[in-house]
DNA sequence: CCTACTTTGGCACTCAGTGTCAACGGTGTC
DNA sequence: GACACCGTTGACACTGAGTGCCAAAGTAGG
């Protein structure tokens, strides 16, 4: 919900009104399930006109999607803050854990989120489609580290894509769970398995 | 477009409205851009009623992803059909080519509809989100294979993902260069890089 | 020919999302 | 303190997606 203080006035009520239509929004959708909500009871319920929403989010998907879209963008930047020598694999697995360290902070309101996702076909997929995103610039990313040529070598798109696979098993499986399971110890096992493709030396195909 | 003959006429006549409108909606979504293109326009071209739309397909979305719907439940078949002693890197590499196979077969049209798709966001997403789907049946099928418990083991699911990253992958090439480049070359590169964690001995982890 | 069933079209309705405009409220400047 | 400037807001109107409902048309079967 809330991030900085701000330092402007403006940016401080902007942050205010963001925030209350994401806490109405959240909490009618989490209740009522997303087709029954429309935007008119958030609207009603944060005190603002209908109007103003679509001011602050693109769409009704939006306003939950966006509570887990910037974990993708800090999980680039953890990605560019590992060390250069770090093998891939293990790179990857720190970004990822991060995020979903991240996630686990938010505790409660984060597993209903990501269970509400993940259970709205249209979040789920507005979810993915974000996600696409990341997988470019973690490739991106991952292409710089390594020097490889973004516009031939399949790697970097591979193994972005394996490593948002890992995460999003680990999402399902903690959001199955209804949180019991641990995430962390979760991200270990998947990355156990990805790790031989991630960080082999190319090449050592047996296909 | 069109798929079997089929046998009574009520069913024919079904088929060929379905067809009509295909036609019509996928020839001005390619020339006019998704958006741009409202469900007027399609049944207009297609000759029928508005309404009659929407008893064929559930949504604008619906129409263009259905065409390449189908495709994924042929990925799952075609994966049942692999000898079980193959490993897990060749049946899927199989079946993933086989898939893209099928998509070279309609050739143009295919290539378009590709490139529509991964063109517009609102496309792309329920793209992936099908996509999902194949890969809960993939993971199914792939669990049953070796006999793993689908509750507990991450690597039918991952494995499945890792399938699909690397049918994405390939998808993106073959769409960005314009059907320049070879799907099935652009495949063995990706299951090259993949292959060593789907066919690992599992517990070979290094990280 | 009459009946039962399916398909279709037309209509009205809800809701998401956008453009426009006028009113309001701070922020600076003279 | 009066002024002009700029961003935010609310209200209204409009397009387009998607759904429910009912009556008409076509089809199959007795």
């Amino acid at each position: 919900m809330s991030t900085r203080p701000a330092a402007t006035l403006a940016q401080r009520k902007r942050q205010v009104v963001s925030d209350e239509l994401t806490g109405a929004a959240l909490q009618l959708l989490a209740r009522k399930g997303y087709d029954a909500v429309t935007i008119d009871e958030i609207v009603a319920t944060a005190g603002v006109s209908r109007r103003t929403f679509f001011r602050y989010f693109a769409s009704k998907e939006d306003v939950v999607v966006r509570f887990l879209a910037d974990l993708g963008a800090g999980m680039c930047a953890a990605l560019a803050a590992r060390p250069a020598a770090e093998r891939p694999s293990a790179a990857l697995r720190h970004a990822v854990a991060g995020t979903l360290a991240a996630c686990g902070d938010h505790a409660d309101r984060a597993l209903r989120v990501v269970q509400l996702i993940l259970g709205t076909p249209a979040l789920h997929a507005r979810f993915l489609e974000r996600q696409a995103e990341w997988r470019d610039e973690l490739a991106a990313e991952l292409a710089r580290r390594l020097d490889l040529d973004p516009g031939t070598a399949l790697y970097p798109q591979l193994a972005a894509g394996m490593a948002l696979t890992a995460f999003n098993t680990v999402l399902a499986r903690w959001s199955g769970s209804d949180g019991t399971e641990d995430p962390a110890a979760l991200l270990a096992g998947a990355f156990a398995v990805l790790a031989p493709a991630l960080d082999a030396p190319q090449g050592t195909a047996t296909a």
